[in-house]
RNA sequence: GCGAGCGUAGCUCAGUCGGUAGAGCACCGCACUGUGGAUGCGGCUGUCGCGGGUUCAAGUCCCGUCGCUCGCCCCA
């Protein structure tokens, strides 16, 4: 036990129960993705480190990546993040594509930091892009696609929201203040701090960044002005847009939205549980107009957002809307083995089964019955089918409900169509 | 990178003032040789994370180390 290696530091181990999540989660996923018209890709989880380099935030890529070098002394990245993949592939093919892309991905990333509750070094990212649009309304899609997943795991708007905010209204507000625009990105980083300090530390932090005393109640009024979109060309028509969209009570516009990643220039939003103990956000998205030019692309706008699996998992967990039955076996029928004599009769009843299409599993040793029916329980099987010399004589199978404890006895040529009698009728798992 | 807490049976944990290691659950067996979730009885399980030190004696005290967890930072 003590000389097992240790897996790596910040890595989860997926035994069945917790690969039945992630199962779970990516094809939710992908029900709620299609029912938008988006479509499945991939980028590759290996990238040169000059991809990220390009345009991501420095912490990001210096501290945050996983780095190597191959045979031949080029760094290599495990990916951080999908976007600047997404936008290499799309500038690769930007004259065959056409517009507007909807388009999502699943996959593993890899991030250097310290875990915690809700955070690995290893986790998986939904992420999910419109490109070729750029108009609040196309913004407003992705907020109600991912209000969509919320919707479908069984989270209520009571439960998570979906923060907005516009980067280029808060640059005006700031200009309004007579903030310098190169002083924007620290103040920027001001505001993302507001709900991490307290009211003194944070005022420190805001004149430390060389804000002065009027400029810094200025940004102080800024954050609890609720109704600051209105100023906002674009916001109004978002809000009208996700009401539209069926999602309107799932987004609120906060003024303390600013994402932290540089290549936003629009509209910002992130998803935060209210209830939960975990205050990390669950996803987080917003527009980017330069990145395809950044690459050297033809410029073109896009809207998309990254979301997280461990943060929701938490949060799921908290509130019991994980699936049930994890680690349950996918047959729900179970065969038994007799004696040691019926063994085989036990296997070709199994495939014949199987043939019928009904997922069997069959127990392997010819065990006493009330060992195999606890066996039955455990796996989580809902019927059991016997077959002894009694039976074998008769040319008939029993079968048994697990739940009710009944047992039938039927022609064996009937058994596949009353195993699925069976199955259907019983309470779902 | 910084700070705090925790490492004892497969799991969850107790272990007093330093005195030769415990409980519940799980598992196995029996009651019960063609029938499971209950009950009773019996049984199995230990590098007390690792290394050093103090002591007649260390799970317990001290030092170091590794690991995990939770925060900070940052972010999904």
């Amino acid at each position: 036990m003590k000389n097992i290696i240790q897996p790596v530091k910040g890595t989860r181990d997926f035994y069945p129960a917790e690969k039945a999540v992630i199962t779970w989660l990516w094809s939710t996923i992908r029900e709620v993705s299609e029912s938008f018209g988006y479509q499945e890709f991939d980028g590759p989880y290996l990238e040169s480190i000059d991809l990220y380099a390009a345009k991501s935030g420095e912490e990001l890529v210096k501290e945050q990546s996983f780095v190597f070098p191959d045979k031949n002394g080029n760094l290599i990245a495990l990916r951080p993040e999908l976007t600047p993949s997404l936008v290499r592939m799309i500038a690769q093919k930007q004259q065959q594509l056409f517009y507007p892309l909807r388009w999502w991905s699943f996959g593993p990333f890899w991030r250097y930091e310290s875990p915690q509750k809700g955070r690995g070094r290893e986790f998986f990212q939904w992420n999910a892009d419109l490109i070729g649009v750029d108009s609040p309304e196309a913004d407003a899609e992705l907020t109600a696609l991912l209000a969509s997943l919320f919707q479908k795991v069984g989270l209520g708007p009571d439960q998570v929201k979906v923060f907005v905010n516009n980067r280029r209204l808060m640059e005006n507000e700031l200009a309004e203040l007579g903030i310098p625009e190169d002083l924007q990105g620290s103040v920027f980083r001001v505001i993302d701090r507001r709900d991490k300090l307290n009211d003194s530390d944070w005022k420190d932090y805001a004149l430390k960044m060389g804000l002065s005393e009027s400029q810094f109640s200025g940004v102080q009024a800024l954050l609890s002005a609720d109704d600051l979109w209105k100023k906002s060309p674009e916001l109004p028509r978002f809000f009208e847009a996700a009401d539209a969209l069926g999602v309107a009570e799932y987004v609120a516009y906060s003024p303390r939205v600013i994402r932290g990643l540089d290549y936003y220039t629009g509209t910002v939003f992130e998803a935060q549980a209210i209830t939960s103990k975990v205050r990390r956000s669950i996803a987080g998205g917003g527009r980017y107009d330069n990145l395809l030019a950044d690459v050297g692309g033809q410029p073109l706008s896009g809207v998309g957002f990254a979301l997280g699996d461990m943060v929701l998992s938490v949060i799921l967990d908290e509130l019991d809307l994980l699936p049930l039955n994890r680690d349950a076996s996918p047959a729900q029928v179970m065969v038994t083995v007799f004696d040691e004599d019926s063994q085989l009769a036990a296997y070709q009843l199994s495939a014949e089964l199987r043939k019928a299409g009904i997922p069997v599993y069959t127990y392997p040793t010819p065990d006493k019955l009330g060992k195999q029916f606890k066996h039955a329980d455990r796996i989580g099987a809902r019927v059991a089918v016997i077959l002894g010399p009694d039976e074998i004589r008769e040319k008939k199978v029993a079968i048994k409900d697990l739940s009710t404890r009944e047992q039938f006895t039927f022609p064996r040529e009937d058994a596949p169509k009353a195993i699925l009698g069976l199955l259907e009728n019983g309470p779902s798992a």
